[in-house]
DNA sequence: CACGAAATGTTAGTAATGAACATACAAATG
DNA sequence: CATTTGTATGTTCATTACTAACATTTCGTG
């Protein structure tokens, strides 16, 4: 039967993410290279697969999701990003109950976590979608209004949704620190979200790459002294770390 | 230079979402065919396009998320469903307050609306990210538990979130309809949710696609005569179509 | 200025593709 | 039951797009 042919290309390219027409060929050895051809040109139509030279990739596969929400920003510093995300998964345990904020690094960070018992609090639909492929977590978005800037969920509602729910730790990201305004971020409604989230916390972990550092930005929504724990990707200058310690500020 | 020719070879696709070769080269006379291939190449390698036999396509066009969420889903039906989804965008006029359900065929629908200045709500966060690309909707999720069969926000919280709104049109998708048990979904949640929904909308609209026509699944959300719009992509069996009159529900 | 490295251009061979036509089979029609 | 229609498939072939390899230019740096 010509559809359930179908379904076994879909599934094999959803699978591989990518095929070759070799290894289609291989794989369906009863049926002509042309029929594979019409069955690739099918799943295209119904927006499942691009056929590319040679071959098909999952669509799937390739809407990892950040190039289709963040579209203007670089890809910067992702080496950076990636060794604090990786300090920051040591943080946690299993059966713990997390907040993860919105932004490249906390997205990155939250890829970077085992599929362990967790629950799962954030602002950033594009995090909650990304976590939902570890099936373990259970995971929750605030709500309210979506912020085409950030992608990041703010308002009355958000703020309303944070209040029923207890946070074992939560992981910060920030637009900005600098010694005289501490973290600070663009939008008000973001940062009274933090704000919020950083009082509710038991533990509080920022991350951060160190291109943030000597900037400020419209709002503070938190200084040193608030917070448990700074990550950042190697060392930071001289008068940050003695400004850590007079907070009692851990860094990562 | 080179890099500023790739950024906007770059900026060129992503506001296309797909070019040809020959369409690049009208745009770049002054360099050759195969630099701009090799300025393909560098791109997909930086995971911002894929190459497809005669040009090139936006990844952030194709993550048309849908299929990075439904994963296992079988294809079904594309044509029905973007039949379906024109019908539905004639109802909708700028300046409302909609509310779009979770599924493909809403999914669909929400991609088919005009960028005009709506107010639309949604349980579904990947139909959210899908709608910020237009920049005129104001957007709003309902928050909540993410349900990863359905990649649909509901619980408490979502109910809470949804009792301060006004909803001038809801878009409604179903699992099935029978005429014993009206149109049903499989998840508790979400069948309450659409049920509140349902009640607070000044007018519903059922979207569905005729496969779903004569089953059942466990929870009856709601029934013929409580919607007023019933849209499919063709007609129904006559018997549909009676008791669709006697409910005073219009078919389109 | 000279040198190597990077970017670009040129060419030619090849492999993938799609169009056109042919066949087989099933369903619909008379 | 014969005929028609439609769908799925196979086969062939010319076209085109692609890559690899090599040649040339441009650029930056000592």
């Amino acid at each position: 039967m010509a559809t359930e042919r179908r379904n076994a290309v879909n599934e094999l390219i959803q699978k591989r993410g990518e095929v070759r027409m070799a290894e289609l060929e291989a794989c369906f050895p009863k049926v002509s290279t042309m029929t594979l051809r019409r069955d690739l040109e099918y799943l295209e139509r119904e927006g499942l697969i691009v056929r590319i030279r040679g071959g098909a990739k999952s669509i799937a596969h390739l809407s990892t999701i950040k190039e289709a929400a963040y579209p203007q920003r670089q890809v910067e510093n992702t080496a950076a990003k990636q060794i604090i995300a990786a300090k920051a998964v040591n943080l946690v345990e299993a059966g713990q109950s997390i907040y993860i904020d919105s932004g490249t690094t906390c997205s990155m960070f939250a890829q970077a976590l085992p599929d362990s018992a967790l629950f799962i609090l954030t602002p950033a639909p594009i995090t909650a979608i990304e976590l939902s492929k570890k099936p373990s977590f259970k995971i929750n978005l605030t709500g309210g209004h979506l912020n085409r800037e950030t992608m990041t969920l703010t308002g009355f509602n958000a703020q309303e949704h944070v209040r029923g729910l207890n946070i074992d730790i939560a992981f910060i990201g920030t637009g900005a620190l600098s010694l005289n305004n501490g973290f600070t971020c663009g939008d008000y409604y973001e940062a009274e979200l933090k704000k919020l989230i950083i009082r509710k916390a038991q533990r509080v972990v920022m991350l951060m790459d160190n291109s943030k550092i000597n900037f400020s930005m419209p709002y503070t929504f938190t200084r040193l002294n608030q917070i448990h724990v700074l990550i950042t990707e190697s060392e930071l200058p001289d008068e940050y770390v003695r400004a850590a310690q007079q907070a009692h500020c851990q860094l990562l």
